[in-house]
DNA sequence: GTCTATATATCGATAGAC
DNA sequence: GTCTATCGATATATAGAC
């Protein structure tokens, strides 16, 4: 990975991530980037590699951000871990993650398996408390983390630690 | 409005959805409705104006959604009202729905303010349960009906009911 | 209101020199 | 690895006839 390389991808999420896939010139990519535009090809082949040259780094962040969970063994705290997963994003992948949140809404390419092993210990957990619905106690937890990131992601709000507080009293936390 | 207008809507409103905003041409909107791509000018300006027209449309259906939640005078039964309103939404709507989340991850479009009113009704509400934190509660209400929403926008659960009696219990409704 | 034809700019992508 | 130059296709938008 060149400097060129890496000032290409990191130009490529900035401007995909505020103004869209398609809304992005490749040649807008490069004159940010400060490459010229035929480089962007000869290292990613299209743009379409481009993109999914980022979203494979957003996977990784993903799968590190929800490891922590997967891990825990106590149902209690598992649970805990991932009301708190949505907090412990970097501000500086922000926009890795606006990028995401905005591609799973274009045409199909939504691929929600990835959440699976979460879900597996999730549900897991709430079997073990004794919960009356466990799978759909995990989907609605999942929900809620949907919203609290898609909160964070638009308008962080002020009240951050408050909100975190109110959900986990719900779960007797 | 002319049926030729609507045609437009319509097509463009598909379209947007399932292929984004920059993503479709104005050609095939035109091929799509069945009329010249010059009508498309003619009538709504220019590409914004069109998606603009769209939107408003949308903005009536938000309005209509919370009207129930607004106007309900019991602060439990209002709280019931907000958690269903996500269920409330017509299948005929979803792509509208689809356009407008995806719409909102594009650059500063997100009027975040809309849902205003709704707050105010709900943070009254939770004072007037004597809940804790009456903002908090609102905040972490409208996160659970974003997630809601989107999970139902993108890849509808099979256990939707139990979902929402799950919600439900959380605020002994 | 609607269509055909066209202007003009920009798009993604390639070729070839260094 | 990187740049310059350029291609063909397609984009938004306009003009003028009916």
């Amino acid at each position: 990975m060149t400097a060129k390389q890496q000032a290409i991808l990191d130009a490529a999420l900035q401007l995909f991530a505020r103004e869209g896939y398609a809304g992005t010139a490749t040649s807008k990519v490069a004159k940010t980037a400060g490459v010229s535009e035929g480089l962007i090809f000869r290292h990613f082949g299209n743009k379409q590699g481009l993109l999914d040259a980022i979203l494979e780094q957003g996977r990784e962040h993903a799968k590190q951000a929800f490891a922590k969970v997967v891990m825990e063994a106590d149902p209690k705290k598992r649970i805990e871990k991932a009301l708190e997963v949505p907090y412990t994003i970097n501000q500086r992948d922000y926009e890795l993650w606006r990028l995401i949140y905005a591609i799973k809404w274009q045409t199909q390419q939504y691929d929600n398996s990835m959440y699976d092993p979460v879900r597996l210990v999730l549900t897991d957990a709430f079997k073990q408390l004794k919960y009356a619905d466990p799978k759909a106690e995990t989907e609605l937890l999942l929900m809620y983390l949907d919203g609290m990131a898609t909160a964070l992601l638009l308008h962080e709000p002020d009240n951050k630690a408050a909100i975190l507080e109110a959900l986990k009293q719900k779960y007797d936390l």
